[in-house]
DNA sequence: GTCTATAGACGGATAGAC
DNA sequence: GTCTATCCGTCTATAGAC
């Protein structure tokens, strides 16, 4: 099925906003990579920010969805310490390496990112916003499972909290290097991995 | 000694840039914080980008200082190690919050970073000195003085660049928590302190 | 729902008096 | 080196034809 110009125009401006910021970009920059003039923008909506308010409704509305689920299938860390009963460095780097590859490649998300990255001091609430999808939430999925992980007697006793952000740290600020260049990725990655074999040997018991 | 107008005028521009970025501040703004009529800014400088690019120009002076200072005195990792012929929790919770406070509470520093966070994305050039002043660097100084520490057999054998990364990358992601929730300052110290410690515990030999 | 034409406002920058 | 007056380009948004 085909997208409707009201789709393109959003996806466009994403793409834009999160490039050069929301001040540097031009109606009539949208209105020409979706192939029309920059008037008819208004017929889908009413004015500039309101595009802008679009995409922030469809990022919440993303992260409801994701964090709802955590909670009744398929990523609950409940769910997730269930699927192995010993931890191996290939259990962790898959997690590891999953979570860094859908920041970095998921369409939306690494695009939204890049967004609150760069609008986040406009207002407190996009700061919120941006600290909580994008730090706060995943540091407290893996404390949850880092907590089971423990009471399971699979990794070491300590503070699950610290437990998270050293493992999780690090693939925040790779993160953040390969969105300020691309081309760090494999590089990225393979830090990465030595990270998480070293995490692994320091917490397994 | 007074601060000339077209100091004022750098300073001024720092700060409005750093909190609502270039394209969203007016000539008129800087001017009427600075306490002139926006015309006369333009007996200082030829442009609002030579605004900027000033504004550049002194982070990269700046920048350039500190690493030469890096290979001369003080700061050099040689010479912090030589601090120390023990390694305790209050060594390196002091250089922790040291390297922290720095980040979060110098003046030019703080703004700055803050400015390269959000023009990261506007040219290759931006994105490089944010990742080279605020990750490369500071990781390759700790990569430097582990290296030190593992030979004088103060810290475990290991890698030296994952030790770095495992070290600073909770510090910077408590960073960008606080730069982008001041609230949080508190809070980050004390996490801050667990890891230090918790790190400490984990390599110290 | 797309277009052309254009209103209306604003912002960067210049001219020239003092 | 500061001011006032103003130019000129650009941008968001609207009006109205098709």
């Amino acid at each position: 099925m085909k997208k409707t110009t009201k789709e393109q125009i959003l996806e466009v401006s994403l793409l834009l906003f999160s490039e050069k910021g929301y001040d540097a970009v031009r109606v009539k920059e949208i209105a020409d990579v979706v192939g029309i003039k920059a008037p008819s923008i208004y017929k889908h909506f009413k004015s500039k920010q309101d595009i802008f308010n679009a995409i922030l409704e469809e990022s919440n509305r993303r992260y409801a969805l994701q964090t709802a689920s955590f909670n009744m299938e398929g990523l609950d860390p409940k769910m997730d310490v269930g699927l192995f009963e010993t931890i191996t460095d290939e259990h962790m780097l898959e997690m590891g390496e999953a979570l860094f590859n859908h920041f970095l490649h998921d369409e939306f998300t690494s695009k939204i990112r890049k967004l609150f990255t760069i609008e986040q001091f406009k207002n407190q609430e996009l700061a919120n916003l941006y600290v909580m999808q994008y730090m706060d939430s995943p540091l407290q999925y893996q404390r949850m499972m880092f907590e089971l992980l423990i009471k399971k007697g699979l990794m070491r006793k300590g503070d699950p909290e610290i437990m998270a952000m050293q493992f999780f740290s690090p693939i925040f600020l790779l993160l953040v290097q390969c969105d300020a260049n691309a081309d760090k990725e494999m590089e990225s990655l393979e830090k990465l991995k030595r990270h998480i074999i070293e995490f692994n040997r320091i917490y397994r018991s």
